[in-house]
DNA sequence: ATGTAGCGTAGCTGCTGGAGTTTCATGGCA
DNA sequence: TGCCATGAAACTCCAGCAGCTACGCTACAT
């Protein structure tokens, strides 16, 4: 058994059970890939994918159990490979963040200055996507931590720690007559159509849930993955915007005004997430702690043991997190 | 990197960094291994081993936490073996159980009777060692089982579950002045001299501690791994004997009576062990239920997903385990 | 029926892992 | 201090194998 046989079940997996597909990613030869697979198949006894003919259609039941391991054996290489770099460098690296647009326009600069100016020699990658797109990124390798507020626990191979709280404020153009609702109530923003952000993103559906839950059904006109499109839209009083309320402003969103909606709709939790068992350059360690100072090395290390989710979430069951 | 470089450090690291003994042991020859670590260190950029002229004289860190990587890969790759087994034939294969004397003697003969029918295809393997040797021996893998009442806790990658409870019996000659004290008391028991087993051995801590809380300092006389021994030096009026219940037989031990001391000393737990994050073969679940019935398959599965003693412990927290 | 996507086979080649031998460093011991 | 045993590295040589190219063949879509 030789890891580039392993490796190379793993990818074929991958691609939809594609030889040639797989070949041409990896820059290699197709024959090379089958033959490898079935050598490996022979010295196994045991088929790994279904052929009918000369196309491979399914993995058998078997090959489902060996290529799961053979997740677990080439993370555990990369592991190495990491704890290489970690001990012959300890200052160079990378370090790839996936991450949504509110976390990495609002919240993030701060947080990444700092670690560029700690770490001139460590090359940051950052990838913007839907909470989805992260989560699997880093439940996948390609990227180093995910951050996001939603779909990180669809994943189970993602140790998930939560960073810190956050609320939301109306979005409205100067003058407009909610200003004038003091307090704001959810019967008088569903009067007004709304502009807030797309299913699936920045606590969407916690939003959805307190207006259900009031047993109302809000207009919603317009929906931006992003808070920036949104205000744009405010401006252009297609309606009230509902947004993070980081993504707020006064000196640069001269024309809007903003309200505070803690008391509607409950505060929203913003997570990181790494692959389990995957190991963390101490660089890494640094970046998760000047993100949420809460989350020290010890505390990250004892997640990072952890086998289930639940494990996890007992760690920080009672933690106090801050609120942005 | 290659899997057979992983394996190199590993025995390496196994053999107290002698080369030329690991490669004797691993039938090939001390420059190819050499060469191997060497590249591995390249290829990585870290040394793995300290070296001082030509020898290796130590691990360096980056090496101690490659090395434990190596063994998590290592055996990821004899799970893949086991699954494709599995897959292959169902029927055949190997199960290696290490335990001590109590277990194999009185204990597993009707167990290992009834697998061996079921699965005459299976070759079985006792290995017969102190509680820790045994633990060992599960930890590295080199057998499946271990099977024991005490040290199994030592080992943290061991995955431990609750088999019986069982209580002990004062063994006495015919006609001993003992027979006659009833109910029987550590005081009583504590004016003759003690013959059990050695510490470290079948629940001996449990009962020191039985005697120590009493306040009394029994003189034990004699130890021995193995009650038959026990048993004999019984006859031979050296003292009495303290033994599992279940190593006495009516029957068979003409000349000798026992006085159940269930009262006397708590119940000892009786425990089976395996490498966390192996793969278990259909008959394995088999065997550890027909020893253990409450311990299904499926229970067995939680078990093993479990990453910490704690939440296995958790796991049994309220069973009703059956005594012997 | 026919074209195309995609896997298997064959034969070649260059690389590399392992064997054998030699050399060199270390530590124990007289 | 010098000698020897131990044990790793260096070097060379060879076998085996991974991977490439070219080509044939099968399945499936249209």
């Amino acid at each position: 058994m030789k890891l580039q046989q392993l490796r190379y079940i793993w990818e074929v997996a991958r691609h939809d059970l594609n030889v040639s597909a797989t070949a041409e990613k990896l820059f290699t030869s197709q024959p090379g890939i089958s033959k490898q697979i079935r050598m490996l198949e022979d010295e196994l006894g045991v088929q790994i994918f279904q052929r009918s003919g000369k196309h491979l259609t399914e993995v058998t039941p078997a090959g489902e159990a060996i290529i799961d391991k053979c997740s677990e054996i080439l993370a555990g290489v990369d592991s190495i490979k990491q704890i290489a770099l970690e001990h012959s460098d300890q200052k160079a690296g990378s370090l790839s963040i996936a991450t949504t647009h509110t976390q990495a326009r609002y919240v993030l600069p701060p947080v990444i200055k700092d670690f560029m100016e700690r770490y001139p020699a460590v090359s940051l990658h950052m990838h913007q996507g839907t909470p989805m797109q992260i989560s699997e990124l880093a439940s996948k390798g390609t990227v180093d931590f995910a951050i996001a507020t939603e779909a990180l626990e669809l994943f189970d191979n993602l140790v998930m720690m939560p960073c810190y709280r956050w609320n939301r404020s109306v979005i409205v153009p100067q003058g407009h007559p909610l200003l004038a609702v003091k307090p704001l109530t959810l019967q008088a923003l569903a009067e007004y159509p709304i502009v807030t952000y797309v299913f699936g993103f920045t606590g969407r559906s916690q939003l959805d849930a307190a207006f259900s839950s009031a047993g109302l059904k809000p207009q919603v006109t317009f929906t931006a993955a992003d808070a920036d499109v949104i205000k744009t839209y405010v401006k252009l009083e297609l309606g009230v915007g509902i947004v993070a309320s980081m993504a707020y402003d006064p000196d640069r969103d001269t024309g809007l005004e903003a309200i505070p909606a803690d008391h509607l709709f409950e505060a929203s939790t913003t997570k990181i997430g790494f692959r389990r068992g995957t190991f963390l350059r101490s660089y890494m360690y640094d970046f998760i702690e000047s993100f949420a100072p809460h989350l020290k090395r010890s505390l990250v290390e004892t997640a990072q043991r952890s086998r289930s989710k639940e494990e996890v979430d007992r760690l920080f069951a009672d933690l106090v997190l801050p609120t942005h």
